[in-house]
RNA sequence: UGGGGCAUAGUAUAACGGUAGUACUAUGGACUCUGGAUCCAUCAGUCUAGGUUCGAAUCCUAGUGCCCCAGCCA
């Protein structure tokens, strides 16, 4: 485990697989596969799946291969598969083989035959409900189906027959004989095959019987040649399972391995509720950018690197945990800082008329596009006598460590000019609805030449040079870290506040061509691209990815 | 009370019998034409109890806590 001297560390995964490649387990092959259910979009904890099975297949010179495991045609639909493929390509990666587990039907329906043949499965015509309470408990051992011991002529004719449509749902399933007073659940004859008289997305109506889950899963790793099957946590129970198929079938053994799935706080993950988020309108679809979809985060401006670095960093175990999300923020703060086009923007104006400047003129200024990298080059922004600033950076009466605008204090607008503020205009509410300033002509650019210093800098846009924006900001979609935890229902602590849409704010003119797929930083605020749905030419829409940290939010709001 | 798994700062994650380290968070400071970024510092940890050993997060024993499993879902 030492290269160039350095220690490397690790996850258990890959320590695993570089023990296999050393003693030749798999003669030095390595094949990983990842094998969503077409049944949902991705989200950020298949990220984690993804990053890890295509990662440790590009790392050691290996294969990965995209796998439906679509075995369930009342739940699947191609919808599903299209956002799939697009979205594990957007993160960066691209499959060696593109499969399902539906390519496979008929050789796993050829090996149950077989498994048939050897006594080893049969055809069990007890109820779903009676099936349940043979079953037995968590604590108390099941009891065998009278149907356990059907001759294998009559088990494989009835198979054929039901793989032929002639029983309705419910009829008879296919199970694995193996022992029913098992202490894992899993492995007291568990249905291998049930009748769904539903069409299939891909075979159509080729099917009524279709695999279940433990069955196909290891005999489609087996097919594929796969090395190292990695999956979640809750599969551990099913692992002796998955050997017992490939095993009684004498074919080609890959080892599962669990690790534990992501979970991330103030987040709902499971499809299930997802699900209901999307179909019950909580949300504006899988890819609202408050939801932790890979299509969500990609709308609300999210990168491919900032998701695969969070991956990286929040490591591969079997702990159970639970990460915070401010190191997802952390993660696209740390990308988009060095690649985010700096521009400004004002989202709660106020109005400056600077007096001493010359009536009706304008001028353009240099503002450089990104200070972390001076390849990013300049641009010009115009600059006039009628300004919007951020209300937020005036205050009438600041407190102590207040740096910013107030009544006497000069600040510097960004890449202008000095300004001092002159005069508040209000109207008959108090409410302050202007600011008279008086500017500096010597200190264009920003530097004033008797090396006076101001505290602050604040930006600025020209008023009659801005142009309009709608700009929505978020907030995590729920008000707990973990919604629903003490049994209660997680929709009881949604965010009311998790979406605020602002409109018509001015921003500066060279936006006007903004992009879906570019990231900009409005200076000071955050980091911000525009919709990918809703913005367009003239009526430009941009999400807020994430804020900028802001220390003075901080100081404001102690005690 | 059946079976399977996991315990290291607030949250994650390293250390594989030899100085408990890193990141995020939080706090303080330096610097700054973004109160951003950057830099520095601080707070803070081996589930418990025994044992083995010169030496234990690591090995052993016994506890404790938490998670998963009783779909014809995956």
């Amino acid at each position: 485990m030492e290269e160039n001297g350095e220690k490397r560390s690790l996850d258990f995964i890959r320590t695993i697989v570089e023990e296999d490649n050393e003693s030749g387990k798999f003669g030095g092959r390595v094949a990983t596969r990842f094998p969503p259910e077409p049944n949902g979009y991705l989200h950020i904890g298949h990220a984690k799946s993804i990053c890890l099975n295509f990662g440790i297949a590009g790392e050691y010179g290996g294969t990965c291969n995209l796998r439906y495991d679509d075995t369930n045609p009342a739940k699947e639909d191609t919808e599903y598969v299209e956002a799939i493929e697009r979205d594990v390509r957007w993160l960066g990666f691209d499959w060696d083989g593109l499969y399902h587990a539906s390519d496979y039907f008929q050789a796993l329906y050829d090996h149950a035959v077989t498994l048939i043949k050897a006594g080893k499965a049969y055809v069990d015509s007890l109820s779903a409900d009676e099936i349940r309470e043979h079953r037995g408990t968590l604590s108390e051992p099941g009891k065998n189906s009278p149907w356990r011991d059907r001759p294998a002529q009559e088990n494989l004719d009835l198979f054929r027959r039901m793989k032929e449509g002639e029983f309705p749902e419910g009829a008879h399933v296919l199970r694995a004989k193996i022992d029913m007073a098992s202490g894992n659940i899993n492995m007291r004859d568990p249905v291998m095959y049930r009748i769904i008289q539903e069409p299939h997305y891909r075979t159509g109506d080729e099917w009524h019987i279709y695999p279940m889950y433990d069955y196909a899963h290891c005999v489609s790793d087996s097919i594929e040649k796969i090395t190292h099957s990695l999956c979640t946590l809750e599969f551990e129970d099913h692992r002796p399972l998955y050997d017992w198929f490939l095993d009684e079938l004498a074919v080609y053994h890959p080892q599962q391995i669990e690790f534990s799935r992501l979970n991330l706080n103030y987040a709902v993950m499971s499809k299930r509720r997802l699900l209901e988020l999307v179909r019950d309108g909580y949300v504006n679809g899988w890819d609202d950018p408050r939801m932790p979809t890979i299509s969500g985060l990609r709308r609300r401006g999210y990168t491919p690197e900032s998701i695969r670095n969070f991956c990286t960093r929040i490591g591969v175990t079997k702990q159970e945990s639970v990460i915070d999300i401010s190191l997802l923020e952390h993660s696209v703060r740390d990308d988009l800082n060095k690649r985010a086009l700096r521009v400004m923007a004002v989202l709660n104006p106020l109005k400056v008329t600077i007096t001493n400047y010359p009536e009706g003129g304008s001028e353009e200024l240099d503002a450089v596009n990104n200070p972390e990298d001076p390849s990013m080059g300049t641009r010009k922004v115009p600059f006039s006598g009628q300004l919007y600033i951020e209300r937020d950076d005036f205050m009438e009466n600041p407190p102590k460590k207040f740096f910013r605008l107030s009544p006497g204090v000069e600040v510097r607008l960004r890449y202008a000019y000095f300004l001092r503020c002159e005069g508040v205009v209000k109207d008959e509410n108090g409410e302050i609805t202007e600011l008279l300033c008086t500017y500096d002509p010597a200190t264009r650019g920003g530097d004033a030449p008797d090396g006076r210093k101001v505290k602050a800098t604040i930006h600025w846009v020209s008023a009659p040079h801005a142009i309009k924006a709608e700009v929505r900001l978020y907030d995590r979609l729920f008000t707990v870290p973990e919604p629903g935890a003490d049994g209660e229902d997680y929709k009881e602590h949604l965010n009311p506040d998790s979406l605020t849409v602002l409109k018509d704010r001015p921003v500066e003119p060279g936006l006007a061509d903004a992009e879906p797929g570019v990231n900009y930083q409005f200076e000071r605020l955050g980091y911000f691209t525009p919709d990918a749905r809703d913005s367009k030419k003239g009526a430009l829409v941009f999400n807020r990815t994430v804020t900028l940290k802001d220390s003075w939010a901080k100081e404001k709001n102690k005690p």
